[in-house]
Parts: structure tokens; C-alpha cells; sequence
DNA sequence: GTTTTTAGTTCCTATTTGGAATTTGATAAC
DNA sequence: GTTATCAAATTCCAAATAGGAACTAAAAAC
């Protein structure tokens, strides 16, 4: 089965999951929620190429957790907001927030 | 960067991520809630391929996340449960699957 | 008119996935 | 003993996706 035809799967997770479960777009939103709102902070904080960027973000403001606006004219600037929908992801990331402190631990260099 | 490379990442979620963050890994883990266990019951009700299944399983049991043992001998068949660790990842899921069953209605046929 | 900033897009290569068939190890039927 | 079956994978190849770097666009600063 391709993962694109798990939006009309019978499973409301695997629904989810079909836009959120994917490599990097749960920490794109992990770091809406954290303040970040521009492509070039995402790229920067995330690590994810630009081109798998560009295509995560227009994915997340076509299902709406996502909101793309202009914050300045000449040039146009976008950036990107979780809306009410986005932000009742915030539960799942805590979750993973504290999963991983507590399973985790970050491996120490020369450790 | 690559996705293998998050595994140290200063943020726990992107840590938490670098597991269970992947394209079929979260199913499999409903699928254990769900109470399925075994090799053929995540392949035909995921629907993800044999391969893929099986290198997720082996990251799953590697991780302490899922607990692979023996449930008869002659032949050896496994069988896949969660850890109390794994089960610690269970809200999440709740989390998505409210968020599933609120935002992503199925779309019927000749909708 | 060259450089800078922000937000992407394009190009090429390398890795991963999808899908089907095959393997393995043991039992059961013939 | 060979054929069939089951569960749990592994292997193979073509196709899709990701990684990485360079490039484009549009306006502003110099």
C-alpha cells in the first residue's frame, strides 16, 4: 500500500498519520510551537533540506494546520502559524517531549 | 541532515522522533494497542510491505520499544508486545486519533 | 550595478520504498 | 521421500523520495 492512500484508510490514526507522519513534519510543527514561523528558521533549526521543506510546509497549509501569511510587503515575506486545528497537535508532541527525556538521553561525545 | 543523524539531536522530540517519527513505525505501534502481535497481522492490516515491516519490528525490538519472544517451538514463530516503555508512547496515539476522528472525516466513494 | 535578505525551485545523485517472488524451518499429508 | 502449508522473514528490481548544492526572484542597501 502507498502511504498517500492512508488518508481514506478506516483508521483515524493512520488518517492522521498520513499528513503528520511523515520524517519531518512533526518537527516543523514542534517548532511552530516553540515560535518559529520562517522558512529560513525552519530550514535552519530542522536540518531537513529545502526542498523537503518547501513541499512540507505547502502540505501543512493545504490541510489547514498550517496558516500562511504575509508579514511584509515589497518583497512579500511569508511565514507560517499553527492555527486552532495545528495547535491540537500539541498534546502528541508533549508527549514525545517527554518520552524522550526520560528514554533518550542524549548520547555524550567520547562517552 | 539525515534522518538517521537525529537520534542526538539537543531536542528530546526530535530524539523520540528519530524512532517511532517514520513512515509506518506509529501503525505498527496502534496495531500492538490494538493487541495484534504478529508478523502476518501487522502485514495485512497496515498494509506496509514485508521489508519495510520488518527492518521497523527490528528498530521497535533494538529500541526497548517492542519485546520479541517466542510463543512456540518447533517451528520458532514470534510474536511482537509492547514494553512498559512502549506503552508510555500510547497517549500519543489518543492524541491522534481524537485528532483523526475530529479533522479527517473518511471521504465516501462518489462523495 | 553589485550585494544582501528571504523564500523558495531546480538539478543530479543516492537512498528508500513498493510489490512480488523466494527462502527457511518445521510439521502434515500422500 | 516429496509435496504442501504456515509463519516469518529476506531478496530482487523498478520507481519514488530525499539529500546537497546551486540557482532564481524581488526589492533594498550601498
Amino acid at each position: 500500500m502507498k502511504w498517500s492512500e492512508l488518508d481514506d484508510n478506516w483508521c483515524p490514526v493512520a488518517r492522521t498519520l498520513s499528513i503528520v507522519g511523515d520524517r519531518w513534519t512533526l518537527l516543523i510543527l514542534r517548532d511552530c510551537f516553540l515560535g518559529r514561523s520562517k522558512f529560513e528558521e525552519f530550514a535552519e533549526s530542522i536540518g531537513a533540506t529545502r526542498h523537503v521543506l518547501s513541499n512540507r510546509l505547502k502540505r501543512l497549509v493545504e490541510t489547514g494546520i498550517l496558516e500562511k501569511r504575509a508579514y511584509q510587503q515589497r518583497p512579500v515575506r511569508y511565514e507560517y502559524a499553527l492555527t486552532s486545528k495545528g495547535k491540537e497537535l500539541g498534546p502528541a508532541l508533549e508527549v514525545f517531549l517527554k518520552w524522550g527525556r526520560k528514554h533518550m538521553p542524549v548520547r555524550r561525545a567520547a562517552g
